[in-house]
DNA sequence: TTTTATCAGTTTAAAGTTAAACTGACAGCA
DNA sequence: TGCTGTCAGTTTAACTTTAAACTGATAAAA
């Protein structure tokens, strides 16, 4: 099997475990009344509160834009609350918002890892060790997130 | 490190890796003109032509709707056609179609293996191994694709 | 003080995605 | 002949995303 074979055989798994698993986390999420994005935002901020948006997007991979509007939507919610100090806003959640991720992220997240109880232990940091050795030696090309 | 941390870790760096991967998949595609879906649907269909669009759908992991959405366009672009018989329309690639896959795939399929050049062969095969592994042992509770 | 540069965040248009309802041609039975 | 069901494909509205242009507050230079 020749070298540019195998990396695109690599690739197009990937591609497809990944869209698998998250179309399984749609819909599990979904039950509980968000869509992956607004679920990440609300992990994202929980995590580091209280978070600019610049450094949201640069932590979730998504553009500035993105994050605008989805934050509009969630501070429409409830969920969030913007504080502006100069030029940056720091988001932090509201006791609603706080309340709501603690509702759905345990099993949220029990959910996700369950996707991988196919590996044994071993393999599965083996394929942790892989996913981020690919991640440290591709990342040299990589420039700032717009 | 209990194992629902361990689950998380590895969703989090599978999908990292897997949206950098895309979006520098996208930035080399763009130069040629076309987006991750419509190479995707050209790709596919010049492997199974001539493939029904419901075919299409279940092969890149994406709705009927998109399908029909997608192939509206590059059926508009002269790059591929539809031939009805009775339910199905059988999509093939147009000569242009032929040409302009023809010009970007290889290119782009190198590109894309080169992603994981951080690799050696071993982790490669490896990693392909754990995929695969990730897949099968998950796809038991599947259902079929709207 | 006035001008200029910087930079987080916003807006816009275009693209792609989904779920869910709809269309329409045919098969198969009454 | 005329219902009725089935099923590929289409449509629609709502979402999410991006790139690129724009806004506006402030720092820094003139």
């Amino acid at each position: 099997m020749n070298k540019t074979r195998l990396g695109l055989l690599l690739w197009f798994r990937l591609a497809r475990v990944y869209e698998q698993n998250l179309s399984r986390s749609a819909a599990h999420l979904k039950q509980a009344g968000f869509s992956p994005p607004q679920f990440d935002i609300l992990a994202q901020v929980h995590a580091h509160q209280p978070i600019t948006q610049k450094e949201l997007a640069s932590k979730l991979f998504v553009t500035k834009g993105s994050v605008t509007y989805l934050l509009k939507k969630l501070e429409k919610e409830g969920l969030v609350t913007r504080r502006q100090t100069w030029k940056e806003k720091h988001i932090s959640l509201t006791p609603q918002g706080r309340a709501a991720l603690k509702a759905v992220a345990p099993g949220q997240e029990e959910f996700q890892a369950a996707q991988f109880d196919g590996l044994t232990d071993t393999e599965k940091r083996e394929l942790l060790r892989l996913l981020r050795k690919l991640q440290k030696t591709t990342r040299e090309e990589e420039s700032s997130c717009s």
